[in-house]
DNA sequence: AAAAGGAACAACCGCACAAGA
DNA sequence: TTCTTGTGCGGTTGTTCCTTT
């Protein structure tokens, strides 16, 4: 007996979410934060459950969150981590803080379980075990440092939970974005513009949750050239405060039309869209403090690769 | 050029747990 | 204490894209 279902499936829309979709969501979480999944769909409209729209941010609009190809070096960490943990896949990725658990789970799911099985097989045909796999990277991982990671396991889950970090730039060019893309484009096309955004950004999010940057944090940071930064979360807060990122008030529109959001674009709302991109747009740019993070942690980047004798 | 098969990944599902009423 | 709600998590499925034939 498990719970009742989020939602009564009747009208709820279920398969890829489209831009316009994307863009309500973000448009409403930029205005009201993260949480209250459930009053999502009806504050905006959207045909989606509440547990898709948490899940959609989760996974694929959150600010911070890095697609595209794993570096060596995350492999190394998860191949690592999974040996340890096992499939404790929201375990793994609070090590690598740009990556979501879904993410992982699936990399692990489509590429390092053949690499691994083909590692081992060209390495001992005869045993090809979960536990070889943790014998052989740990042994070239050091003991040490896999003390160090159960040992900063707690501090660092701690840590990410009350993480919320907004992205001028990754919101902007969502819009943006959305605004230039033809009918047909895609979630590819998506998936190229924030690969772009991250790479620009070099994540955000990174500031927040390094506070209590520990080594391996710092380790996991270098995969991604992230900062091990020494910034106060308030510091954080303040700079990209979601009060700093709302522009038009989202329940304007939505009162002026008691029967609900559709899903169509009305001119009121693509008037509404545009504002808000002209808004953002003349938002502050953050690049100030990107670069001063990648300077601070460049060097500590550089002990870490050193340190890392297999990756 | 078209079809088939496989790979990759986004999204869904069901369950568990914590918090609050 | 019990029930409801919100959220987290891991497994699985479905769709899209890519490669091969």
């Amino acid at each position: 007996m498990g719970r009742p279902p989020c939602c009564d499936k009747v009208g709820i829309k279920k398969g890829p979410w489209t831009p316009e979709e994307d863009i309500i969501l973000v448009s409403y979480i930029q205005e009201h934060g993260p949480g209250n999944w459930r009053s999502v769909p009806t504050n905006t409209g959207l045909l989606r459950c509440s547990k898709s729209c948490r899940l959609r941010w989760t996974n694929y609009l959150r600010p911070g969150i890095k697609r595209g190809n794993f570096t060596p070096h995350e492999e190394g960490m998860i191949i690592h981590l999974q040996a340890l943990l096992g499939n404790k896949w929201a375990a793994i990725a609070s090590y690598l803080p740009q990556r979501t658990d879904n993410d992982i789970k699936n990399y692990w799911n489509t590429h390092l379980k053949k690499k691994i099985k083909k590692l081992q097989t060209a390495l001992d045909p005869h045993k090809a075990s979960d536990s070889t796999t943790f014998q052989l990277v740990s042994k070239n991982y050091g003991e040490k440092r896999s003390l160090d990671i159960i040992n900063n396991a707690s501090a660092l889950t701690l840590n990410q939970s009350s993480t919320y970090a907004s992205s001028t730039e990754n919101i902007s060019r969502l819009l943006e974005g959305w605004m230039r893309s033809s009918p047909k484009s895609t979630t590819l096309k998506r998936d190229q513009e924030n690969n772009d955004i991250n790479l620009d950004n070099n994540d955000i999010s990174g500031i927040g949750t390094a506070v209590a940057a520990t080594s391996l944090q710092c380790y996991a940071a270098k995969a991604e050239q992230e900062s091990c930064d020494f910034i106060s979360h308030e510091e954080f807060e303040s700079l990209l405060s979601i009060e700093n990122l709302s522009s038009v008030a989202w329940e304007k529109s939505s009162d002026s039309n008691p029967s609900g959001y559709q899903a169509d674009f009305t001119d009121e709302r693509l008037h509404f869209m545009s504002e808000r991109k002209h808004r953002l747009e003349n938002q502050p740019p953050v690049s100030f403090i990107e670069k001063w993070l990648l300077d601070e942690a460049a060097g500590q980047v550089e002990e870490m690769m050193e340190l890392s004798p297999i990756f």
